[in-house]
DNA sequence: AAACGGCGGAACGCAACCGTAACGTCCTGG
DNA sequence: CCAGGACGTTACGGTTGCGTTCCGCCGTTT
């Protein structure tokens, strides 16, 4: 029976190892280190680096952020690039997840990992955002949801990731109102 | 004397292995060995790893690619739409950016880099693109260009380093579509 | 009371790199 | 023709990490 409290350790140590070293620099070692325990303990659960980081990041990742529903397309707009500019400023998140991805390009098992908790997530977000509008009559019929996601999250992330400068509420402002113009134009 | 071809040859190689492994994993010894030299010669070039790819990666995003100017804010849109989508779809520039992205997160130096060899260049195209376009009154005055860039190179970024699928002609002209009225949109 | 199992710690052999040094070779300029 | 310099090669001691093994400790179960 391996001790939860010890696992949940390793947890944290492997988030927090990931962040500052990045994958490829990140060793078992330092996480047992960090976690204040033996590698034994990593061993007994993860046969892998790889393994390991794989299992702890995507069940991170999985967990599902409630779809938006405020009732207005403007401000469900609102409230997704709020939790995903703020999520994105989170120091673990802005390091972890570019690192991630840059890792993704060459190794299909984390590639196929992060699709999985990622994109899947964000269709339904989408999705959701999307046909709501277009139920309410706030967005033309046939606007693609993908491309939307699109619109709404590469700026942001482009913006917070390369850019690295923090989005203020005029730029925010400026941002919604595009991708909202962008939308409407998809006229069938 | 340096010899040139032995500094070309350790150049290639350190974009190469940057692709392949990623700065965190990359060796002075796997580049001397990929560029069929010695480890000296890499010594008596650079003293350090940081130094060596800092040098070489903002030599080479540091190469200016032509302002656009087909004489339409469309067709330069769509120039700059197309240099963006095949430049990112090389294997080299899609493994190397996202990896020198993520190590910018947590590398000052690196960033400091990054910024200089890209975003010089970024608010220049965008000055360009929307400058023209707003003489030509194809845009309204005011028209920001640092969002336009984002507007342009974020979700073609997302999709190709994060979703990792190639958006296609169809796909191409909703985003040049989207932006197009998005930028519109920005009465003054 | 005894057996069991997870635990930390220490050590193992192995591999990869680091940065430096010494050696002999080849090419070039004077 | 010769000196100098850049080169590749080999080797060095030191560090780090791997994945494994063995030990002794301790709480739980039986």
């Amino acid at each position: 029976m391996l001790r939860s409290d010890i696992t949940v350790a390793i947890r944290d140590a492997v988030m927090y190892e990931l962040a500052e070293v990045g994958y490829g620099r990140l060793s078992i070692e330092a996480v047992a280190r960090r976690a204040g325990v033996g590698k034994t303990a990593i061993y007994r659960r993860w046969s892998n680096k790889l393994e390991m980081v794989l299992e702890i990041v995507s069940d991170v990742a999985g967990r599902s952020v409630p779809l938006p529903d405020t009732g207005s397309f403007a401000g469900d707009l609102q409230l997704i690039m709020m939790i995903v500019n703020r999520a994105l400023q989170h120091r673990i998140a802005s390091q972890i997840i570019p690192d991630l991805m840059a890792e993704a390009a060459r190794n299909p098992q984390i590639a196929e990992t992060l699709q999985k908790a990622l994109r899947t997530h964000q269709q339904a977000v989408g999705e959701s955002l999307v046909g709501q509008a277009v139920a309410r009559g706030e967005l033309p019929q046939g606007t693609d949801p993908d491309l939307a996601v699109d619109l709404i999250l590469g700026p942001l992330y482009w913006r917070l990731a390369v850019s690295r400068s923090k989005p203020d509420e005029a730029y925010l402002e400026k941002l919604m109102a595009a991708v909202t113009a962008a939308l409407r134009s998809t006229a069938g």
